[in-house]
DNA sequence: ATCATCAATGAAAACGCTTCCACGAAGAAT
DNA sequence: ATTCTTCGTGGAAGCGTTTTCATTGATGAT
């Protein structure tokens, strides 16, 4: 009981030295008492909780993490925490981290500029043990950056070569909202995309969804016009916007894939103030399941971003737990085909004449 | 020139001693150079710059956290993440809180478990240099312990006595929707809420909402009748399930208040369920400007979180900067009415009798 | 010329932990 | 009994910055 030589360090928060003196040890076994760690009797653990209890004691991190070289953050970084997509995985990756400890630091990079600033100033270097991102396009420099770090990386929705990622099949989910459709009878079915005004952003989803609605039509023996491939901006009014867009247009399709759910529901709008019925005349299907989608009927393709959240919480747990595991896990969630109201078959003016 | 006797530290990243070193200044000069600092030669300063980014060096935030006792975050305290109105807020914070350096740290604490294991554990202790707490339920004790930490705190939404706040006038608001649905001559109002299944979680902005709606019956000469206003849980279906409540009483209401747009949709969409018109048999007004509610042609009391967010970043901003400011500001922001097309006149049956 | 002043810089002491290493005391093995 | 482990603990060296204080020329005033 030698240790209530030293006087508590700054007038202020209690250290690790209170506790040791209160608990009448060291503070090295302080140390190893609260984080549950090896080798300290039971009995002088639980001296240590009370006396840690007593004084509220709360370890500094960020002497911890100078200490140890960790710092219990991870990075999750995003481009438009608004929506309903992205915060929902982020609402996942939080309470899973959450559960272990991990404090999250959320980055949000909606603009190519942010980006730019972003990656060239790189804040995160030792500021956290993890990534997580989020559908972020990614330039090779972006990404050289990233890998520099060294430190685990996650990636929801966008592949990143050699890292660990969670997404969905977008490839699949396109085909089966446009074999939905086909089935039902449509034969001109327009594509929607809706992508930042950000020139060098491209979605990766975006494309592959894109090129998911090609193959469905290519299988079907459908003809693909490129004039029914309209995109808006990101978000609700790109929809209405590319909706218009095809509403003007010579020959109307009588069907709109678009290629997420909030497109679909700007689309909806777009059709009710042009006055034509949903689905009578024109079918709409979306890709998520978006909260909205049922109060607007929709039909859509159902995803989760909550799993995909929680998924890449624990791949990336994972990968700070063991550093190296090859190959770099790739999960890929179901999708499944929500039927609603927002599809049927063509109306067909002249039924012999269309058919073929 | 004698700074390179030493070595670099550890293989790893360069340190402070690396930039030291190549710039043949001392780990002091390049401190304060590197923080654009007073006292440092313009020629020197270049020089340091010039070597850091050779480096591409980073000041390690945990060290010079532990050395300055800043840590230049924030922590931003959510209930529900994937609510519209947190999303945009969190968006607004982020943005303006990213251009002073300050990294967000992100607390999702949704349900009153969370909550008290958060404020018991205190996980912000020596993290964070300011708080930020979206309509967080706090009960005296949370507040105590967030007191306790001594450092700067801003809340949103939910008044926190002595503590700078960004907030709409909720009362008022509720008064401007109910006030217009009177003016259309409604006088069986109901009234929605949506509160988290949660016991203790009581937003005030429901209770004052609710205070408004009952205020602004009175002042127009109108009973308050109990039944009319009714509850369901947090969110989307919320509105819903309230709606059914009301749907199953003896008398219907010609017109639905409810406290926020989500509420009101789920309740449109009851409605739609249930064969009502609306307007025509039924009125619907929320508080928001959701953006969905364009596209529901929703009419609303619209707000701006993302101006709330921004709002709040930068009182936290002031305060970090100068410890105090007596009185704790308090912005109110302002909100209006947004008429779309679901509200209206109601339809009397018997008009005669109806009439007083 | 001489001395006080000041700008620019360096040396070194924190900052509050973690963790390696050493050390003594028990118990196990011989 | 004696030596070898193992367990529990303390001492002390970092971890990578910031910041105080001292130092050194140089500048301006007397």
């Amino acid at each position: 009981m030698n240790a209530d030589i030293r006087r508590p360090p700054t007038g202020d928060r209690p250290g690790i030295l209170d506790v040791a003196a209160l608990a009448g040890v060291s503070p090295a076994t302080v140390s190893r008492s609260l984080r549950g760690q090896s080798k300290v009797a039971p009995e002088t653990r639980q001296r240590v909780l009370d006396a840690a209890r007593e004084l509220s004691y709360v370890a500094s991190p960020q002497a911890s993490g100078l200490a140890s070289g960790r710092t219990r953050a991870v990075a999750v970084v995003v481009p438009f925490i608004t929506r309903w997509f992205f915060s929902t995985v982020v609402a996942g990756v939080t309470d899973v981290l959450r559960e272990s400890g991990y404090d999250v630091i959320l980055y949000h990079l909606g603009s190519a500029a942010d980006r730019d600033r972003f990656f060239e100033r790189m804040p995160l270097a030792r500021r956290v043990d993890g990534i997580l991102t989020l559908s972020m396009p990614l330039t090779d420099e972006h990404t050289l950056a990233l890998r520099a770090l060294d430190i685990p990386l996650v990636s929801v929705g966008s592949p990143v070569p050699g890292v660990p990622s969670v997404r969905i099949d977008e490839i699949a989910a396109a085909q089966t909202a446009v074999n939905h459709l086909i089935h039902q009878g449509h034969e001109r079915i327009a594509f929607i995309a809706g992508v930042p005004d950000d020139p060098d952003f491209g979605f990766v989803s975006s494309e592959l969804r894109h090129h998911g609605y090609r193959l469905a039509l290519e299988a079907a023996g459908l003809s693909i016009d490129d004039n029914l491939s309209v995109a808006g901006p990101y978000g609700l009014d790109g929809g209405g916007i590319a909706m218009a867009q095809l509403l003007s247009g010579s020959v109307l399709p009588t069907a709109v894939f678009a290629e997420y759910d909030e497109l679909a529901m700007g689309a909806l709008w777009a059709l009710r103030r042009a006055g034509l019925a949903v689905p009578h005349q024109m079918s709409v299907v979306g890709i998520d399941n978006h909260e909205m989608s049922q109060l607007m009927d929709l039909t859509t393709v159902a995803q989760s971003p909550h799993t995909q959240g929680t998924t890449a919480a624990h791949l990336l747990l994972e990968s700070l737990a063991s550093p190296t595991s090859t190959p770099p896990p790739e999960v890929v969630l179901p999708t499944h085909l929500v039927l609603r109201a927002t599809s049927a078959p063509p109306f067909r003016r002249t039924a012999a004449r269309k058919r073929r």
